[in-house]
RNA sequence: GGCCGAGUAGUUCAGUUGGUUAGAACGCCAGCCUGUCACGCUGGAGGUCGAGGGUUCGAGCCCCUUCUCGGUCGCCA
């Protein structure tokens, strides 16, 4: 039976010299001077220790042992000859008398070296994932997701959350993202569907009286990858309060995430409740984006009724935005780069003009402007020295791109972004209704659940004519940091007769209401509390604590950007007789 | 699915106007080294230049096709 260690490999001071001890870890490195002498870097989760082989014998076991191979030490404490500040143990070393192997590394080269492995290739590191996480760099990530999490959970259970989990297995859902399918062995031609998230049953648990609910809801959608989205699944903060209004799931989440924010940050500044509320016509007006980055100081301003008639074609009868900097210090290339990506980002061109030292417009657009040079002057504030970026569009494009451009802008220009902080704000009042691109008639903007606000009076009035139905908002919030969605929520629409006329108004019905939401809409036939909530995306907040671009880097074990785990193997074949049992034909099998 | 970028040694990368035997660093192997800690020194092995086709006397480099990875847009109630 093998004795347990008597301390991990980060544990060892001075005061512990003269101590016998038993460390267990992997052999990170192996510094060998002279042939019967040598430095063995002993490395377990918790920290490395420096282990000093000395005699023939404890130099013939390490001299047969690969890198990353896991052993045993026992041997005694010692004070160092000549100590290592940068390390925590670098005070002492330990002297074997007995080195056990307990799992020795077949591979004398590894598919990258442990310590460097966030420079190496991604594909590598993702089947490799299990070496990749050896990097303490690599697994720090891993630990402060573990720290969030349990931090969550005791905040949402102090504000008197119950966490209750819902059903993987589930009901393929009508609307929204495209489902993950399982089919049904006993149903043949049946399927189950994993859930994009728990939203019916939260509100259906809401209708069941539970008052305050919440998970750590992993959530399926079958979409592509982004770089702060990872395909397939993901996990949410998921909470629904009964009786509850917008503000009171506002001061949850307003108490909730700022101290973890300050605390498990990579920056220790966060916003304070209440954080700024954003209508959504003013966040696309004034910031060119529903998910305003806070911390840039830049705004978007309207020029077309300046410069629609300048002669510079593009503008003419077009929405023009302009973005104002001040004392820009960016130089030709980088302007020009900047508009390039911009570009590429918005797909839409950006211009430019500037304010030199002596006053006079200069650079890109700026030969078309001297007619409405005063006017120009006025509106955006400008002095020597003074940038402007220039969109021109339908008035979303003009508004969208802008919003590029800022964005690129405040990360070009530090003097106009301070990024050392957490900047919350909420985005509300979202369009309930909106033309649908293809069909060009009215449809939902985003989802059903959410109450109209004004409830039935605004439909009636919307019904009659007395106001535009893409006026009417919804009772629907987003929540933002540093220019990153974190989260949806809404208040949502307990009221049969109101879904009923909310639908509509998009041409459905009853019918079309039962079919979709068969449960949810029989459950609140039966007398159904006015609830709200809202579900943060654990992974993105992890990301923005981490300061990660990636959100790969959050995740155990990710998948890749084709929603592939390469160190699995899946997606992957499976035996005929499983197909069968399940009554399924692949008609295209490509190997 | 569209657009952009990348693919050269185990890893990260360089490779000029198309021209001799494709280089460096790290890693690996061998030797030397008794206080290293990114140890050092000397030497060595290691390449289908993603794949296929084409142009050319000659292709890592130019052209076409294709595959893979990443970014972005579409998409994500």
């Amino acid at each position: 039976m093998m004795q347990s260690r008597t301390h991990t490999c980060g544990q060892l001071r001075l005061s512990d010299a003269g101590q016998q001890v038993k460390l267990v870890g992997w052999m990170e490195n192996v510094r060998e001077v002279g042939s019967n002498f040598a430095f063995v870097v002993l490395r377990d989760f918790y920290g490395t220790t420096q282990i000093v082989v000395e005699t023939p014998e404890m130099m013939e076991i390490i001299s047969g042992l690969n890198k990353e191979s896991t052993i045993s030490v026992e041997g005694v404490v010692r004070e160092r000859s000549s100590k290592n500040p940068k390390l925590p143990t670098g005070e002492i070393e330990v002297v074997p008398h007995a080195i056990e192997v307990l799992g020795r590394c077949r591979h004398n080269s590894l598919p990258f070296e442990i310590n460097r492995s966030r420079e190496a290739d991604e594909s590598a590191r993702l089947k490799y994932r299990y070496l990749d996480l050896r990097n303490p760099a690599v697994k720090q990530n891993i630990v402060l997701r573990c720290q969030v999490v349990s931090a969550l959970r005791k905040a949402m259970t102090d504000h008197g959350f119950l966490e209750i989990t819902t059903p993987i297995l589930t009901a393929s859902s009508p609307e929204g993202a495209r489902d993950y399918l399982v089919p049904s062995r006993k149903h043949p031609g049946k399927f189950y569907a994993l859930p994009q998230a728990p939203q019916q049953f939260k509100q259906l648990l809401m209708t069941s009286g539970f008052d305050r609910y919440f998970q750590i809801a992993p959530c399926f959608r079958d979409e592509d990858a982004r770089g702060d989205r990872s395909p397939g699944e993901f996990y949410q903060l998921d909470m629904e309060m009964a009786f509850a209004t917008q503000d009171d799931v506002f001061a949850v989440l307003e108490d909730v995430l700022p101290p973890i924010f300050a605390q498990y940050g990579k920056y220790n500044i966060a916003s304070s409740a209440p954080f700024r509320r954003i209508s959504f016509n003013d966040a696309m007006e004034t910031y060119g984006s529903d998910k305003p980055d806070l911390r840039i100081d830049l705004t978007v301003q309207d020029i077309s009724a300046l410069v629609q008639d300048c002669g510079f074609e593009p503008f003419a009868g077009q929405t023009v935005k302009a973005v104002a900097v001040s004392n820009c210090k960016l130089a030709r290339k980088a302007i020009d780069q900047l508009c390039a990506d911009v570009e590429v980002q918005s797909g839409s061109k950006p211009y430019w003009f500037k304010m030199d030292e002596q006053g006079q417009l200069a650079g890109g657009i700026a030969k078309f402007l001297s007619g409405c040079k005063d006017a120009l002057v006025q509106q955006l504030g400008l002095e020597p020295g003074c940038f402007v970026g220039v969109t021109a569009g339908k008035k979303l494009v003009a508004q969208k791109t802008a919003g590029v451009l800022r964005n690129k802008l405040g990360a070009a220009c530090p003097e106009h972004m301070d990024t050392e902080r957490y900047e919350f704000c909420w985005i509300v009042d979202f369009p309930m209704y909106e033309i649908g691109e293809e069909s060009g008639q009215l449809e939902f903007c985003h989802n059903p659940f959410s109450m109209p606000s004004g409830g039935m009076d605004t439909l009636l009035k919307a019904e009659q004519g007395l106001i535009d139905p893409l006026d009417i908002t919804a009772d629907q919030y987003d929540l933002v940091c540093n220019g990153v969605e974190l989260s949806s929520g809404a208040v949502r629409n307990h009221d049969p007769d109101i879904m009923i006329k909310a639908f509509e108004m998009v041409r459905l019905g009853e019918e079309d209401v039962k079919k979709k939401f068969p449960a949810m809409y029989n459950a609140f036939t039966y007398g159904a509390p006015p609830h709200a909530g809202i579900a943060p995306g654990v992974d993105r907040m992890v990301m923005l604590l981490a300061g990660e671009p990636s959100i790969r880097e959050i995740i155990p074990f990710p998948m890749n950007k084709n929603a592939q785990d390469v160190m699995m193997d899946a997606p992957s074949q499976v035996t005929q007789a499983q197909l069968d049992e399940l009554h399924i034909a692949v008609t295209a099998v490509e190997e």
